[in-house]
DNA sequence: ACACGTTTTAAACAAGTGTTTAAATGGCCG
DNA sequence: CGGCCATTTAAACACTTGTTTAAAACGTGT
């Protein structure tokens, strides 16, 4: 099969560089020489560079948001069942924990998170309405479902603390060993399952704050 | 003042490109036609593209900073006066407030906050590094005074939720009209001061969360 | 009015960009 | 083997990029 080790190929090198130099700052040229294939073959096999990112964000995004549509439907049906309302937090591990789960599960997969944490607040249009247009619907379902378990919130201040909170993962997600966390001498560390846990009393303090 | 004219109208016009398309995105020219100067004038007065973001970004952000160093010192001497810790709050509030503040003073400010909102999350390693290093020395001072108003958390601990605080400060900077909460049909939508308040409320929530 | 330093200008530069083309290669089946 | 399809390849295309150059224009102080 060398046409799917060829696309394979692209799709890795690809949100390997888009992930670490930015997808306006990495050009085909390094992108093929670095995949050894061929310059024309990512507009053979993708039609072209812009093609090519939607190829890699659908790529992993798809099926990670399937996973928490899953996990966010389970909770709500659980509670159901109890005839209670979902909990925030159990609605919040169902939207987070899964992308973690992904990133420590294969080499390249940390790549591929560093880059949808930013892709949210990239500042070029293409790149950051490429990602929403993936991740709105879901958005949208988790909204609905965090309407239940907090449903003394006006939807205003829900949709603005839920944005607040994307803005907490999106840093949690990108942010690695590189960054400005090495500039503070901070004797011991967190390790990440402490980090994860971190992140989620974070949000759901946040999300349950009293008004 | 020819000279004042040419390199405001540069800086104006990067800081408002900058922040729409990204840096990589806008090219000297597009830029030096927008800003109805010559194309060499950015080298000559700047010395290069790089030289012109540094510039665009020391223009307002060092005096921002200083603001905002000068608020949180203030927080600290009425603590130490009243032999009390700072309060969270008050030291959100002096961190969080002038940059709104200074958003709304101004019609081509709220594209510098937009772009400063983005610049934490950039991809692109020079805008980041760029950005980094004016915001950094602050950040430890931010720090070192949130150590005094939430002595029972760990460093370790206070340096993660500093850094999704500033996930959420991001998003409130650089979200608008045009974003993704336009997918969600709200009633009533929140007007700007009950947004910053929601957004302090948020942090000081998160940060001061239960271990 | 002249001269000097600063600023502006148009043109050219060298390098890099995404994309397209047409020929070459490869493998598979009749 | 020969024909056919998908794939790969090298080359060229048309265009844009940031930067540099040298001449022109400008303004100021004497």
């Amino acid at each position: 099969m060398t046409q799917t080790d060829t696309k394979t190929r692209i799709l890795d090198c690809a949100e390997r560089l888009f992930a670490r130099e930015g997808y306006h700052a990495t050009s085909l040229r390094t992108l093929t020489k670095e995949a050894e294939v061929n310059l024309a073959s990512v507009n053979y096999h993708f039609g072209g560079k812009e093609a090519l990112l939607q190829a890699v964000l659908e790529r992993h995004l798809l099926p990670l948001n399937a996973i928490r549509r899953d996990k966010i439907n389970s909770v709500l049906e659980q509670a159901r069942n109890r005839s209670t309302a979902p909990e925030t937090e159990e609605l919040l591990r169902a939207f987070v924990i899964p992308t973690f789960d992904f990133r420590d599960s294969a080499p390249g997969a940390r790549d591929f998170v560093t880059m949808i944490g930013r892709a949210m607040n990239e500042p070029d249009a293409t790149v950051r309405n490429a990602f929403l247009i993936l991740i709105i619907p879901l958005f949208k379902e988790f909204f609905a479902a965090l309407r239940l378990a907090l449903p003394q919130l006006p939807p205003a201040v829900l949709l603005a603390r839920l944005q607040y909170s994307m803005g907490a993962l999106s840093q949690a997600l990108h942010t690695g060993k590189d960054d400005a966390a090495q500039h503070f001498d901070i004797p011991v560390t967190l390790n990440n399952q402490e980090r994860i846990n971190q992140l989620l009393n974070f949000m759901q303090a946040g999300l349950e704050a009293p008004l």
